[in-house]
DNA sequence: CACTTTTCCCAAAACGTTTTGGAAAAAGGA
DNA sequence: TCCTTTTTCCAAAACGTTTTGGGAAAAGTG
């Protein structure tokens, strides 16, 4: 059924006939032995870490999913409860020759994943990036520049005093945000202030972020804004509720990523928006390069991240 | 590597000795070859029918990958756009022999999927049911007993005027809910009333439930008391919001699915708690017996599901 | 000790493809 | 026509397991 070398036209219609007229199907099993592939990809999730919130990861999972499907392979999933058992799960894949590649998400700043892939010379693609110096494979979205974007865009409408409620540390994204906050108050000739920057945790985003809300107005002088990954949205708007604060006319608001809460919410949230469905497919893609035996080294890309103004960025009052 | 008819423990253990010390492990993809098995198990999810609202269905994907994992079996998922792309995506992986059972959730009351599955004698397993009398094996939550027992609960604190805001129709799930409802009205000694009775749509759940709530307050004898799925709280809060009516205190609440925003939200929510992981775990064990070859009538699993009280069902001010 | 029975081991077949290499057929050239 | 070259086809090998069956070795029996 594969590529033919040297049949004659005739006979192959033939035998293209005769498959179709008895429903022939070739068996990918059998196919996968002889090739020595297993034209299959993992991945694995751990939902303490909260990943599924709302339409982001199923974009990114839908992007995932289709181009997988329409190169043959198949996606298998695993379910990890926490870090030990993501590195368990992934060693089966990996060493039980289930998979011919890896997909990465929710990467740390030193990822225990990423050295054990690169150290067998294993195939795999990161939705993210890491603190590694061997040349490795990624897609990611640009969340200096996202966050930079949003900080200057609430510092051109006057804020002073700009908060960051950010990602959990020991992950990398919130290390890009932290810097595109930073520079983007640089650029806008703001004073950095510690006091204006907590870290929510992932297992439990709306309560820490909750509190972590009432810690900021503690604040001799609390900010007119608040940045952060809409994932926490919920413990933001029950802390400023609490305070008295409404979101928006209050306190300014910009959160990463485009949940379905940033739109039904009145005022509906002012967001930063990755397209994550395409940026699944490049995954993809770029993974099938490098199961080909590309060198991941030239698969590195940065995507531009949309900001998308609602009802929740307004001048200070 | 398999079963050891005959050899004697000494070269079994001279042998196991050998393996570990070399690493060997077997090949998966020869051993689906022999056996003819591709000891792989397919999903396939709609995003846009919103099945990932938070914990929920995540709890279910742990306890089905769980057992699966645990059975040496893969799980392959795939991800479909819409109702045409779902059949498509189970047609590859069974007509394709891709995998030796389905997994199925998203009932509906006609399913086509489950046709074409006992049709051509295909082993699966539902999560939930359908309308189709042929035997097939399920594993379903009670939702009937749980909104019966909401609302006679409801009922038993002096509520008179208790709303249903349903699933869609055309699943199966919200039959049930409706005909919990129906009956704790009727033990309680309610009348029903047809204009408490109103359906969201999946695609928005937010959106329309917001539109419903209003809706329902337009009443001239409005509800003091509200049941529904805990996916369309977002839109009850803003509706009752709107018509400035405290949740929990002018109206009582109770959804189904114990998701993070129950538990965080001020007043907390009260739920009617499905054991999603349990059920999972049950489906994948249930679906490997049926691909041993067990008859699926014997497998018809109806759980019940614990309804946990907290701050939005008091009685009526 | 000779024969039967039991226990153990290993070689060979099978699973359903893709790939390979050689033979047969067709075409071309003298 | 005969030989060479090209085209086409098909049989056989290989992929790495599990299963099978035959035979050697060990154990038991008279």
């Amino acid at each position: 059924m594969a590529d033919y070398p040297d049949v004659s036209a005739k006979t192959r219609a033939r035998v293209k006939q005769m498959a179709i007229q008895h429903g022939y199907q070739p068996n990918p099993v059998a196919r996968r032995l002889q090739k020595g592939k297993t034209e299959t990809i993992g991945i694995v999730i751990t939902p303490e870490q909260n990943y599924f919130s709302d339409t982001f990861f199923i974009d990114l999972l839908s992007g995932i999913s289709n181009q997988i499907t329409r190169a043959g392979y198949e996606l298998i999933l695993g379910v990890a409860s926490d870090e030990e058992h993501e590195m368990q799960s992934m060693r089966r894949m990996v060493e039980g020759k289930r998979v011919d590649g890896m997909i990465l998400t929710m990467i740390r700043e030193q990822d225990t994943r990423v050295c054990y892939l690169l150290d067998r010379d294993f195939p795999f693609v990161l939705y993210g990036r890491t603190r590694e110096t061997r040349p490795y494979a990624f897609v990611d979205m640009d969340g200096k520049q996202a966050f930079e974007k949003a900080c200057t865009y609430l510092a051109g409408l006057g804020h002073r005093r700009i908060a960051l409620l950010n990602g959990e540390p020991g992950f990398m994204f919130p290390v890009g945000c932290r810097e595109g906050y930073e520079s983007g108050l640089f650029l806008s000739g703001l004073e950095l202030d510690p006091d204006l920057i907590r870290e929510w945790k992932h297992k439990d985003p709306s309560q820490s972020s909750y509190r972590w809300t009432l810690e900021l107005f503690k604040n001799d002088n609390p900010p007119t804004a608040i940045l952060f990954q809409t994932e926490a949205v919920n413990g933001i708007f029950k802390g400023l509720d609490e305070l008295d604060l409404q979101p928006g006319k209050d306190v300014a608001l910009i959160g990463y990523d485009d949940l379905e809460i940033a739109r039904i919410h009145r005022p509906s949230l002012s967001v930063l928006r990755p397209q994550a469905r395409e940026a699944g497919q490049r995954v993809v893609n770029i993974l099938l390069e490098v199961i080909k035996g590309e060198d991941p080294g030239k698969f590195q890309e940065i995507h531009q991240v949309e900001m998308v103004i609602r009802e929740t960025s307004l001048p200070p009052s």
